[in-house]
DNA sequence: TCAGAAATTTGACCCATATCATGTGGATCT
DNA sequence: AGATCCACATGATATGGGTCAAATTTCTGA
């Protein structure tokens, strides 16, 4: 789920104009038409009409503190999430007992699909920040999506991009070196943040470098080696959690 | 979609006692519901008239000869594959031109799901024996779906158990020493095998110690040293691409 | 606002695995 | 049956990133 999900939200690319303050996230009365994250989420495809009808099975939440669970690996699986505003981290725990973040989620995203399968969830996912996510009912989205095509189409394709971008994640650490695997990072998020018509060069990261560590099968310290070098060739800055990417083209030949 | 693919399989484990020659995979008017695969492959939910309909969308091919391939990445995506003989590998080459094996398919399990987000393959998929698919046209799985739920349901739960299997092998590949990843994939196709009602404990592994390098992030030299080392501690014999695996447990805790 | 904890950075050293090199056996072609 | 090739094995050496240690900065809570 990193680059490939750019894919599928370019391909939708029809961003409205609303800014964040034009709407309340902490009303219940909130819905999918009047949210910014609209064109990049599920309603992506749909139609005004079709987009009421799914309006009417999410079920939005309140903000959730930083650290706060949406839920814990082997909890019954009942819905999927969307990410309204802040980041969230999947991660699981190993049969030896070590974390493996799996994936971070970003505004407009879809998580918690792992949890189809065995109708528990592998993940667990936690809110890097306080956040708001937007909950839908698995068992209703499987009804709407038989009344809607259009939507059981789109959700076989999210599941997809999902499985191609754990794929490339899987060919980025069996062949990449650090640099390479920080460089791809940067540029996803990157990337994710130009669809959300964020600054693409300059952002805060909402994970700690020990997540993005574990994520990209490094220690701690090469993150942060690789960090003082990229500095060093003023290929970025970064302050804390705030990074400027300096040289976008060579980040990206990096990042290939 | 390597451990993971187990549990779904497991979870349907009411198996044929028919035999591979009491069919004819060279006839195309074989049915799924003759199939020895029938209880593990994509009919394993349905009932028998149910059946009949998924029967008649499937298309069955001749044998494929070892390298050939089924499609490439990049071409346009009208199906997925079940494999119903033989073994087949999944691939894609990366920006950087490196091959990256991304799974190994033995029969009973689907492949090609890779290509439902964008309409196109990303992996390409090639025979590493002779084999036999059946070929799933998309479109009209996807009707057939919303007329029957339980296999739209089914359909979700495979993609879901892919992410999760990817997302197991991410761990492995992040976390794990080369004997440790060794020991995971022998143990997955043991367990597979097991499914088959095949042995668990001898078998041929279809695919070259190059693959399982690639497949497993290390190289060709190093998967050739695990091996002999695995053999110099008796807790498997191998010779070529025969197996026999002769201490179950210790592999099993190596595999965790 | 200060103390203690947690996150990040940096340095020194080490090790698992990559790389390079060479050998061997089995398969395929002529 | 010899020649060529390819998969696999094994030894010698190199190295990227891990591990350990310690300093520094940032966060947190009373």
């Amino acid at each position: 789920m990193t680059d490939i999900m750019i894919v599928a939200i370019m391909r939708h690319n029809r961003l409205r104009e609303m800014s964040m303050d034009s709407v309340c996230p902490h009303n219940n009365t909130f819905h999918c038409g009047d949210c910014r994250m609209n064109a990049l989420c599920l309603p992506l495809a749909l139609q005004t009409k079709e987009v009421e009808r799914l309006d009417e099975i999410i079920q939005r939440g309140k903000p959730l503190q930083k650290d706060h669970h949406i839920y814990h690996a082997g909890e019954e699986f009942n819905s999927v999430f969307a990410v309204r505003s802040g980041s969230i981290k999947s991660y699981t725990i190993s049969n030896n007992g070590q974390e493996q973040v799996t994936g971070f989620h970003l505004p407009g995203e879809i998580f918690g699909m792992d949890g189809i399968g065995q109708n528990r969830y592998t993940n667990s996912a936690v809110a890097m920040e306080t956040s708001a996510v937007c909950e839908i009912p698995f068992n209703r989205l499987q009804d709407l999506s038989i009344a809607i095509p259009t939507l059981q189409r789109h959700f076989f394709q999210l599941m997809s991009l999902e499985i191609t971008g754990d794929q490339q994640l899987l060919s980025l650490l069996s062949k990449n070196t650090a640099e390479e695997r920080v460089a791809t990072l940067l540029m996803s998020i990157s990337n994710r943040n130009l669809r959300r018509k964020l600054s693409a060069t300059r952002f805060r990261l909402p994970m700690s470098r020990a997540d993005i560590g574990n994520y990209l099968g490094l220690t701690v310290e090469t993150v942060s080696r690789v960090f003082s070098r990229f500095q060093k060739q003023t290929l970025l800055k970064v302050d804390k959690k705030e990074v400027e990417l300096l040289n976008l083209d060579k980040l990206r030949e990096l990042a290939n």
